[in-house]
DNA sequence: AATGGTCTGGACCGATCGGTACAGACTAGG
DNA sequence: CCTAGTCTGTACCGATCGGTCCAGACCATT
């Protein structure tokens, strides 16, 4: 085995992604990437297929390291109310603590969904598919706890969060401020009580 | 006066609004746009300043025609919880109805509000205290009714309400169907009930 | 009919786009 | 030390980007 690779390609993907979340797919170019990352031209299409195949990586790892390792911690809270709560606590710090704005990434690329890949529309079909689950499961567990009203339906209640998650993190990028993010996840309370 | 233009510019900016509208500002090319007008490259350049001009022009066209006059047809429902209701209602079909999926110009627009100009910025941040003041005025009148609780807090109602909105407006573009955006619109209403 | 002013079509501009080619730098195995 | 194989850096590709230029078409006025 002769030379290798003088980056790790997770260093450059983490880069990458860093770059779509913040100008989204179209108005970034591989000039920004190679800007960004520090790595030439040559290089990065000798480790990568194309912009393509980078933003795919780049949603992907966003996918897992964000928004699966979110879900993870916020399944581990055992009240079901708490944790629906927790999850749009941190949804409206996570939109205030970033001083780029870049919002969510799998929800920036949501708006471009009929115009994306294949494969680019299963991840983020998959990634909302399994927070509307989260939800509807919360849900659930509130109504056999009796800490959440029978009148919601699971489902439905579970799809309109969603809603509310992507508004919030459609309108935190520069939209609004803090205090009426903070309003938006409080209400979001109310259709769990 | 010698020869006159061989087109209306209201013509030409609601093409190019479709454009837009369709494709985002930055995945649009002036190309695109003489495409889809007919219009020659010099014509264009001739009537209008280029791009951003083009783009401002048809986010306020979009702004004046659809959401001013969607916003005028609402208001002049007397009952303010069938106001919001039909709001929605129609947001809902909007989406349905539309082919193309196009979702709403002024939303797709304010996931980029930071990186827009300033006066395109002013627009959108315009729309949505009009949208968001509508819906607070709607909330208060239901109040004095009696027909909305008054445990609920118009603002940030409202505010709620914004959030939902965007949701339909975003995870209409295609990610979700008919029953999904009618449930997220139901319960919507619940935030008033 | 001649003039003057405006609009059209399209050639053209430099810059940048995503992507490729390849010379040379480099190192592990012989 | 040599060779085979891989990675880097850069020049380069055709296409397209937003925008400019201008010759010529056109018509109202005189």
């Amino acid at each position: 085995m002769p030379w290798e690779k003088s980056f790790e390609e997770s260093d450059v993907v983490e880069q990458a992604m860093q770059v779509f979340w913040e100008k989204g797919y179209a108005a970034t170019s591989i000039s920004d990437i190679t800007e960004a990352t520090g790595i030439k031209r040559g290089s990065l299409y000798n480790a990568f297929d194309g912009k393509d195949d980078l933003f795919l990586r780049s949603l992907l790892k966003y996918d897992t390291e964000k928004r699966k390792e979110l879900l993870r911690r916020m399944e581990d809270i055992e009240d079901p109310r708490e944790a629906i709560a927790a999850f749009f606590d941190y949804i409206v710090s996570d939109c205030l603590n970033d001083p780029n704005k870049k919002g969510c990434l799998l929800v920036n690329t949501a708006l471009d969904y009929l115009h994306l890949d294949d494969e680019v529309q299963k991840v983020v079909a998959d990634a909302f598919k399994e927070l509307t689950s989260f939800f509807e499961q919360q849900i659930k567990r509130g109504q056999q706890h009796g800490d959440i009203p029978d009148t919601a339906s699971p489902k439905a209640t579970a799809k309109a969060l969603i809603a509310i998650l992507v508004g919030i993190r459609v309108l935190g990028r520069g939209m609004l401020g803090k205090t009426a993010l903070q309003q938006i996840a409080e209400q979001a309370q109310r259709l769990i009580s």
